[in-house]
DNA sequence: GTTCTAGAAC
DNA sequence: GTTCTAGAAC
């Protein structure tokens, strides 16, 4: 093994039947391994694709397969769909397209860094539907500039389901277990 | 991606 | 004292 073996963790274990959540010809759904919220999944295709960045209008209709296989992931939570988000990393570090599929509460022992938390809640996170918009309008999926996507990461802490202001990252994950079952 | 850790920043 | 940051990981 390389010494960048880690970056390949999600291909080879997507392939084992024990991690695969829900599976279909075209992509497997497994939970991702350091949850960042109560619920966090990740829909990840067969075909050899390595990122966003290399998708094809071509490849709306595996997007499309991957968004169901997401929302079908969602239903067996026995959540709302509204308290989920679908979307894709801009600087994914994992090989292999995946699509995160995240409940909203960011309550997770797992969330341990500032930019776990802005990775979800800026532009960092780029939803489903706006990706397949690009891909139509553009054919392609643009490279962001680094600077943008560490502005982002850097943002200052703010809660995403209200005006609370938390200055330090302890301090917001007590707030946003305030937000649980309200 | 995570873990560990030293030193800075608060 | 607590939190953040940045770099190494053989």
């Amino acid at each position: 093994m390389t010494t960048g073996s880690w970056s390949h963790a999600l291909i080879r274990d997507m392939k084992l039947p024990a991690n695969q959540f829900m599976r279909t010809e075209a992509a497997v759904v497994m939970r991702d391994k350091y949850p960042k919220a109560r619920h966090h999944f990740l829909v990840i295709p067969w075909a050899d694709i390595d990122s966003v960045y290399q998708l094809s209008p071509a490849d709306i209709p595996l997007l499309h397969e991957m968004r169901l296989l997401g929302v079908n992931a969602i239903e067996t939570t026995g959540q709302s769909h509204d308290r989920f988000r679908l979307g894709f990393h801009m600087k994914p570090s994992m090989h292999r397209l995946h699509l995160h599929v995240i409940s909203q509460d960011f309550v997770s022992d797992r969330l341990r860094y500032k930019e776990h938390f802005n990775s979800f809640v800026t532009e960092f996170f780029m939803p489903f539907e706006s990706i397949v918009l690009e891909l139509q309008d553009k054919g392609r999926i643009e490279r962001r500039s680094q600077e943008l996507i560490e502005h982002l990461l850097r943002l200052p802490l703010a809660c995403n389901q209200c005006a609370f202001p938390c200055s330090t990252l302890p301090q917001l994950k007590k707030h946003l277990e305030s937000h649980l079952d309200s």
